[in-house]
DNA sequence: TCCTTTCCGTAACAAGCGTTACCGTAGCAG
DNA sequence: CTGCTACGGTAACGCTTGTTACGGAAAGGA
């Protein structure tokens, strides 16, 4: 049996490519030659590894979703209670530069989505994933409050956090790390009007 | 002088077909053969009112900006006070099916913008004059607060606003109008908290 | 060492893109 | 009615796209 390959490492590989593509060049300059060139290797890889582009780029989608969890989960594992688990995982997306072009990637993606049908199902399994993680940590920090308020408060904090992030992606000027942080610190601090027990941030 | 035609009004309706096209076939369907077959017309006519393809996506964008400030100035204008100016403007966003269309060209035009300069420029240029507006519909409310705490609120109620329009774009079931609506109102009502003189809602 | 089998770079393909040149034609002046 | 001129539809151009077919090369077994 000669000349086996890593099918999973060239799949990742490709899918990060991908994604590296997409972040500076955008949607309409991720072609396959792009994507091969930026691997190190040749659409014939490429079409080795995924029968289609649409394949790819599903793969790539699928990918930006793992990392996201994976952060979120690692944001939360390092976070002692739940208000700091919470401000960690909204807060996961402001990081640095890596984070910046996550955005991007982020924007293209879902304007993609926007005209194809199974892009669109997973933009919607990941919004959804993230709003249940959200909602699971702001349940934990409000345990009596009922469904509705829940309901309410998840999907402002999401639908702040996500505007932030779509808009420093095109204009990082007016939306610097500062902004949002405090942006996200009053949102936050909604959580806990009565009782102020302790300070949630680590840091001054 | 023989066969004089109406220059502003081709533009006019190339610039709306674009806008259609953009919003039911996401921007790799956006094609001058597309537009042209959406307006009516073959792809002579559209590169004798535009001379390239980008000065009739420019043109199509500034078409976008012109919709929503004129919208924005009559729900300004049609407001009592500054509050309910305040409100109708950043709901101007949610009336019906034309304005989901609206969020998923602005989606579009923003991805598009991530990688075209001139885009972006416009994109930036728009948002910051939409930041303008609602700063100084937030002052008028609160004119006591500091720069520091309008700035703040106005780009933590952008945010939340275009975040909203962003995933419902994509989600429409996961952010229906009554969660927008209340998501809204919530984020409002921080503007304020002291003096609960009337009702702001119109109606039920 | 040689053979076999899988891999993957090369190069071609058809289709679609933005753009251009051309010419029939429709409308006004005389 | 005739002639002129700007308009815009037609069709082609060159280019890039996703996709495919093919052949050389590399790695394990005999």
């Amino acid at each position: 049996m000669p000349k086996q390959r890593d099918v999973q490492a060239q799949r990742e590989l490709l899918s990060n490519a991908t994604w590296e593509v997409l972040a500076d060049s955008g949607l309409p300059g991720l072609t396959l030659r792009a994507v091969a060139e930026r691997a190190g290797c040749t659409t014939g890889l490429v079409m080795h590894a995924f029968p289609t582009k649409k394949a790819l780029l599903l793969h790539a989608r699928d990918l930006l979703y793992d990392r996201t969890a994976v952060r979120a989960d690692a944001a939360e594992a390092a976070s002692p209670d739940a208000f700091g688990a919470l401000e960690a995982v909204l807060d996961c997306g402001s990081d640095g530069d890596a984070d910046r072009e996550e955005s991007r990637v982020w924007v293209g993606f879902l304007a993609a989505a926007l005209a194809d049908y199974d892009l669109a199902e997973r933009h919607r399994a990941a919004n959804r994933s993230f709003l249940a993680r959200v909602r699971r940590l702001v349940a934990a920090c409000c345990p009596k409050w009922t469904d509705d308020r829940l309901e309410l408060a998840t999907k402002s904090l999401v639908s702040l956090v996500e505007g932030l992030n779509v808009l420093v992606a095109a204009d990082p000027v007016a939306y610097p790390a500062e902004v949002r942080r405090a942006a996200l610190s009053k949102a936050l601090a909604e959580l806990k009007p009565p009782d102020r027990s302790g300070g949630g941030r680590h840091s001054g």
